[in-house]
DNA sequence: AATATATTACTGACCGGTCAGTTATATCTT
DNA sequence: AAGATATAACTGACCGGTCAGTAATATATT
């Protein structure tokens, strides 16, 4: 039989953990979202977020007072940043709607889309009905202000004479359907179609369209 | 004090409960697709979907063997009608192309969208991680028969010289996005803001976007 | 009486949330 | 510089409530 090894003294053993208070909240919060678009809101288990996070489950309740309010973190964090974006990139603009079309719906996929914060409207979708707080709170922040933001951008090109006279609150929420429809589908059904779908390529395709629809001038349309 | 009331012995006492083995499965499946939309899959009692199908818990475990069966059944019954009459209208059909569109899509709002079934593309996209089976069976029963139809539509359309020369594939997906969005909405945010958003309007102002962007006769765009 | 259908009472796994205790780090003392 | 002391970040075992699923029992139907 060996002996019990005797434990060798380590000059500098490595800590069992470090202290990272600023740290925590983002990477715990980064660990939730994977989670919850994963598995769903009810489905993630407090647990595998903390692994995820390189943390324990208490030290989850040091940061956020319950799992609701960690899950309304998620959504606050994923949202804020990404929409005074493109507030900043809308509002300080001159020239062509179209083109600002253009650049917000491919600026959509380059930060939202194609990030895992695109999968917060799913969640939302699902969850609205059992958290009315985080439904009011995303009709507010962002479904609202999107929308009126491109409202805009269709009015102004209406008056600028280049868009044909439309209503721009139903025309504004076709231009976000398959933006709406591609983050759904990434974060969903994705895994089991890989190639179902071209996201970048919609978007495209979807502009085109957008052109020839909204076109005044009809002679422009060939122009493109 | 009054005595207590001796029971009256009833000539033709109300059963208790009766026996419906017929009516009972459609029954559950109705009341727990209601409260699946409503609550989620993973927040839905059994206990509540007995109690809004007229029955109790146990019963329900005589007609489907658990929870996830019972949404299994949920979803099949939900989806197996209304694709079938769509097929239908769209096999037979002679005529123009945009027209069957239209008929497609008001055809859409009329037979699911304003119905309860419209909350299923809810519950899978919810769900459909913690359920691969049931996004394969969506995906194959629905995602892509329905896009099939749909490109067969843009394809005669292309064909007949009626629309411009698209790529079918990606244009069908811009075709379902609205309706999507739709049905999301009206199951989930609609009831923070009953007013944000007119389906039928919705639809007709995409048929229009969607007749002028598709048209290859420019000079039939001001026809409509 | 026999069987199918339904109810009621119960069980046990699971997981959100708590908290007593542990360990890293900062500060004080010599 | 090297302990000694204090603080707060972090851990993980545990508790309690909830609910899917089951067993035992009752009622309807034939």
């Amino acid at each position: 039989m060996k002996p019990t090894p005797k434990p060798i003294p380590r000059v500098r053993p490595e800590p069992r953990w470090v202290r990272r208070k600023e740290a925590r909240p983002e990477e715990i919060t980064a660990a939730a979202l994977t989670l919850f678009v994963e598995k769903g809101y009810a489905n993630t288990r407090l647990e595998d977020v903390a692994a995820q996070a390189g943390v324990s489950k208490g030290t989850l309740y040091l940061y956020f007072a319950n799992k609701q309010e960690l899950f309304k973190a998620v959504v606050r964090e994923g949202l804020v940043s990404p929409i005074s974006e493109v507030r900043g990139m809308i509002d300080q603009y001159e020239g062509k709607a179209f083109d600002l079309l253009g650049m917000v719906l491919r600026g959509w996929w380059q930060r939202i889309g194609s990030k895992p914060v695109s999968g917060i409207p799913k969640l939302i979708l699902a969850e609205a009905r059992n958290f009315p707080e985080i439904a009011e709170f995303y009709l507010a922040e962002v479904v609202r202000p999107g929308l009126e933001a491109i409202v805009r951008i269709i009015e102004n090109g209406v008056a600028a004479g280049e868009f044909r006279r439309v209503d721009a609150r139903h025309i504004a929420q076709l231009v976000f359907a398959p933006t709406f429809l591609v983050s759904c589908w990434c974060n969903s059904l994705a895994p089991f179609d890989p190639q179902g779908m071209d996201p970048l390529r919609i978007i495209d395709e979807h502009l085109e369209m957008l052109r020839r629809g909204l076109a005044r001038d009809l002679a422009t349309i060939a122009e493109g």
